[in-house]
DNA sequence: TTCCGACAGTGGGGTCGCAAT
DNA sequence: ATTGCGACCCCACTATCGGAA
């Protein structure tokens, strides 16, 4: 099969708005695929790269040759040249994957060229990603959607997936099974704005854990080693020795756990994000940074106990056996309740400790792998204020020709400037996005043709956020957590904006 | 007929490791 | 030595389609 046939697949896809129409496009071009093919197919129609990262990004993408005029790539030699791309290493190697990366366009027709370059930056565009590519891997192959998610779930690669579904229809999927060492796509939670609304969507009696502010670990355990994986299911097993002990002195046996890793400081109260953020992800001497910035793990959920998978099995189940192979002390702190004064006081308790919130979870749901389930749903305190635009940026995509992207600054008492705390986009409705163009078009005290667009600092918005966080970027050094939106505030003028100092004692 | 679950899209701050400058 | 890039941690929110109610 031909790049050009893939490419002119996504094109059509994204000129398609029904899902069902996507569906039967994408699965009609998978009728077609070779078995040696089908996973470089499903691959890039859904947005990946069997490589998964090759080095290259936006900056590598600059300079696009001129195209050719006949299409001749097949998928196979494209796959090959990213291989190549990816192999690459030490001095020299961004210029030589440059070399390539230029090599491989200008081999190219302009729909490949437009087609690879969404492809390779991570942007396709097209409307449909893995959660479409299921159903069309499904209509293809003559299988159930079930079928497939069940695989994915245990396999964490659709392209493999859709490949054996393809080749072997629903014997192949049922094939796929959990294997203590391979990772599981973790299971993610929805957001309720207060506890009270979260017990209503899970129904009481429910459970309620702390939200821990840290990075998912997936622990496995198997007789005497032990890997750690993150939620995008990355080996971390090397950079957090304290998860790998805690693993290795459960019981032994075949064990896969899921849980919360994060930097505690003395006292017991949680380091900023940024502290356990940095710990993770050092891979240079991490037996020095260990003593310093010890790391300690929490356990939430059992997905593999003993030879034993748990994942259909209630919530409250896999709890029970996870209570039965890992101490009081590596467990999340957790209460059952009907109640809602009893759920809110535990949270007031989560958040006076120092975490994030709290997790409300389904004592009947099982894990849904993968899945942004309505089984658990988190609630994290929000905090607002009223800050200044200073200038705003031209959106992409489905917001190009709209501005943006908002620069938001507090005002300095002192001197009676404003100081910029961070940017936004969220929370904006197409309507919003419309007013704030037009009205900030008129603040404008520069050129509007520049991606970033100044203006008269005089609109006020009212921003939601998490928190306030120490910032290396920002004149202030801090910046806004998770920064959205709420609403503009046309009825204050910027001189009532809250103040530098205000946000100061937020950080804390 | 209306409601709502699931997805895709649009980007945010921060950190590390490595290559280029 | 410093800067820039790519990758990956954390993530919120709206629009849309289509099945559920």
């Amino acid at each position: 099969m031909l790049l050009i046939d893939v490419a002119r697949v996504s094109e059509l896809v994204s000129r398609t708005p029904a899902r069902l129409g996507k569906v039967g496009h994408l699965a009609e071009i998978l009728s077609r695929v070779t078995p040696a093919e089908a996973e470089i197919a499903i691959a890039y129609l859904s947005g990946e790269l069997p490589q998964r990262q090759i080095g290259v990004g936006w900056r590598t993408l600059q300079d696009v040759p001129e195209p050719r005029q006949i299409a001749t790539a097949t998928l196979t030699q494209v796959d090959e040249a990213l291989s190549t791309i990816k192999a690459q290493s030490g001095a020299g190697s961004q210029t030589a994957r440059k070399t390539l990366v230029n090599g491989l366009l200008r081999g190219a027709t302009r729909q490949e060229q437009v087609f690879l370059l969404r492809l390779l930056q991570g942007e396709l565009r097209q409307g449909a990603l893995e959660g479409v590519m299921i159903e069309a891997v499904a209509k293809a192959a003559g299988v159930t959607t079930a079928e497939v998610r069940r695989a994915l779930t245990l396999r964490g690669w659709l392209p493999a997936v859709g490949a054996a579904a393809l080749a072997g229809g629903v014997d192949a999927l049922r094939a796929f099974t959990l294997e203590v060492g391979r990772p599981v796509s973790p299971m993610l939670a929805q957001s309720a704005p207060n506890v009270a609304a979260a017990l209503t969507k899970i129904g009481v009696p429910a459970a309620l854990e702390w939200k821990l502010d840290g990075i998912r670990v997936q622990v496995h355990r198997s007789g005497d080693t032990a890997a750690v994986f993150t939620r995008t299911l990355d080996d971390i097993t090397a950079q957090v020795p304290e998860v790998v002990e805690a693993a290795l002195a459960l019981p032994a046996g075949d064990i896969v756990l899921d849980g919360e890793v994060l930097a505690l400081r003395p006292d017991g109260r949680p380091e900023p994000f940024q502290i356990t953020a940095s710990r993770v992800a050092s891979r240079t001497d991490v037996a020095t940074a260990r003593k310093t910035r010890p790391l300690t793990v929490f356990f939430f959920d059992a997905l593999h106990i003993h030879g034993r998978d748990l994942l259909d099995l209630p919530g409250a189940e896999r709890f029970a056996a996870l209570g039965d192979v890992v101490p009081p002390s590596l467990l999340t702190p957790r209460l059952v309740t009907g109640d809602t004064a009893e759920a809110e006081a535990f949270f007031g308790d989560a958040v006076r400790h120092g975490h994030e919130g709290v997790v409300a979870k389904s004592l009947a749901a099982p894990y849904a792998a993968g899945r942004r389930g309505a089984g658990w749903v988190k609630v994290k305190p929000r905090h607002t204020l009223d800050l200044v635009v200073l200038a705003v940026e031209w959106g992409h995509g489905r917001r190009q020709g709209k501005l943006s992207n908002l620069h938001l600054g507090a005002r300095d008492p002192e001197t009676g400037e404003f100081v910029m705390l961070g940017k936004t986009f969220k929370g904006l409705t197409d309507e919003l996005l419309a007013w704030q163009t037009t009205r900030l078009l008129e603040l404008a005290t520069g050129p509007t043709d520049s991606w970033v667009v100044t203006v008269r600092p005089e609109l006020v918005v009212e921003i939601a956020f998490d928190g306030v966080q120490r910032s290396p970027r920002y004149p202030a050094g801090m910046a806004l957590r998770f920064a959205r939106v709420l609403r503009y505030r046309p009825d204050k003028r910027a001189e009532e904006a809250d103040t530098v100092p205000t946000v100061r004692a937020l950080m804390l």
